[in-house]
DNA sequence: GTCTATAGGTGGATAGAC
DNA sequence: GTCTATCCACCTATAGAC
C-alpha cells in the first residue's frame, strides 16, 4: 500500500517524463489521484519542492538499480545490457529519462537542482566507467580510449537515442542503437 | 537590418534553447526587445504559432548548413567535423539543440509539431548516413554496421552529449566525445 | 505595425474547517 | 491529512486607438 506522497511522486514523474516538468500542474496530479490540489500542496508545498524530491528519488532508484545489476548479473557485457534495458523499459512507456528531461530546462533551474542533475550524470558515468574498466582488465571488453570517455559516449548515446526514439516513435532505431553501442566495446 | 518578426524568433529561440519552451513567456521576449506583448502577438497570434515557425526555421537553417558543408568542405571526415562544430557552437552559448529541447516535451505537443520534430531528426540522420556512405565507398571511413545505423548513433550521441555537457558544464567531456565519435568511424 | 488597456483563464500557493 | 474556499500573480490572447 503506497502512501499518498509516493502516489503523488509517481504521478508527477510519469507526467514529467512524457510532457516535461513545466507542462503539467498540481491540478493534473490531483485529478489523476482523485484528490484536491491542496492535498498535493500539503505534501509538496511548492512545485520546486516536488521537483527536488522527484530528482532525489530518481537518483536513489537508479543507484539501487545499478547496485542490483552489479551484484546479480555476471560479466561486463551482460551488466551493460541490463543497464541498457532500464532505458528500453522507459521507452516502452513512451517516456524519456527524468534527468534528460530536466537537463533540457537547465537554464531555468535553481542551483541546488542543477547540481543534483550534474551529480546524476556523474553517478551514471562513473558506474559505467567502472564496469567498462573491469571488462577491459579481464579481456571481456576491448576499446581504445579511456573508460571514462567510453562511458560518456555510451551514456550520451543512450540519452539522445531515447529522446529521438521517443520523438520519432522509432523503436527499431533504438534497438539498433543498443546493438551498435555494445558492438563497439567488444 | 532584421525585421521585428526575425528578432522575435531570435529571442524566442535563445530562450527556448536555454530554458525550455514552457519556461518563458511573451513578456520575456517583449522585455528583451523593448516592445509590448501585443506586438509579439501581432506577429505570432498564439504561442503555438511561434513554436511552429521556430522549428520550421530551425529545420531550414540546419538543412542550409548541411548543404554548405557538403559543397564547401572536402572529405567525409572533415564534413563530419564541420557538422559536429554546429553542436559545439551551440554548447558555447550554453544552449542545447532546439529539437532536442522540444523532444523532451513531445508528449505535450500537437501532431503537426511532433511530425515536424520527427522530420528534423530524419533529415539529420539521412544526411549523416549519406556522408558516411560516401566515406565508406571511397575508403576514407570504416565501420561495420549500416550507414543508417551509424548515423543514428552519431546523432544520438551528439544530442545526448550536448544535453549532458550543458547540464554539467563539462566542455572537455564534450570535446572527448567528439574525438571518440570520429575515431569510431576511421 | 505598434501601442494601451484589459479580458479571461490557469497556475501556484495559503487559510482555516473538519 | 484532506478538504473547501479563495487569493493573487502571471500568462495567453484580444479590442481598439494611433
Amino acid at each position: 500500500m503506497s502512501s499518498t506522497k509516493d502516489l503523488i511522486l509517481d504521478s508527477a514523474q510519469a507526467l514529467a517524463q512524457s510532457r516535461g516538468f513545466n507542462a503539467f500542474s498540481y491540478a493534473d496530479i490531483a485529478e489523476e489521484l482523485d484528490i484536491r490540489k491542496a492535498s498535493v500542496h500539503y505534501h509538496f508545498p511548492s512545485k520546486l519542492d516536488l521537483e527536488t524530491e522527484l530528482l532525489d528519488r530518481y537518483r536513489k532508484n537508479f543507484i539501487a538499480e545499478m547496485a542490483t545489476i552489479e551484484s546479480s548479473t555476471k560479466g561486463s557485457t551482460r551488466q551493460l545490457q541490463s543497464y541498457i534495458q532500464l532505458y528500453s523499459n522507459t521507452l516502452k512507456c513512451n517516456k524519456i529519462c527524468l534527468a534528460g528531461m530536466m537537463a533540457s530546462d537547465v537554464g531555468a533551474l535553481p542551483d541546488h537542482l542543477s547540481h543534483s542533475l550534474s551529480a546524476f550524470f556523474k553517478e551514471q558515468t562513473d558506474w559505467l566507467a567502472k564496469v567498462m574498466s573491469v571488462g577491459k582488465s579481464n579481456g571481456e571488453l576491448n576499446f581504445t580510449g579511456s573508460a571514462k570517455s567510453e562511458a560518456n559516449v555510451f551514456l550520451s548515446a543512450l540519452q539522445g537515442g531515447l529522446l529521438i526514439a521517443n520523438a520519432t516513435g522509432d523503436e527499431t532505431g533504438f534497438k539498433r542503437l543498443k546493438t551498435s553501442l555494445l558492438a563497439q566495446l567488444i
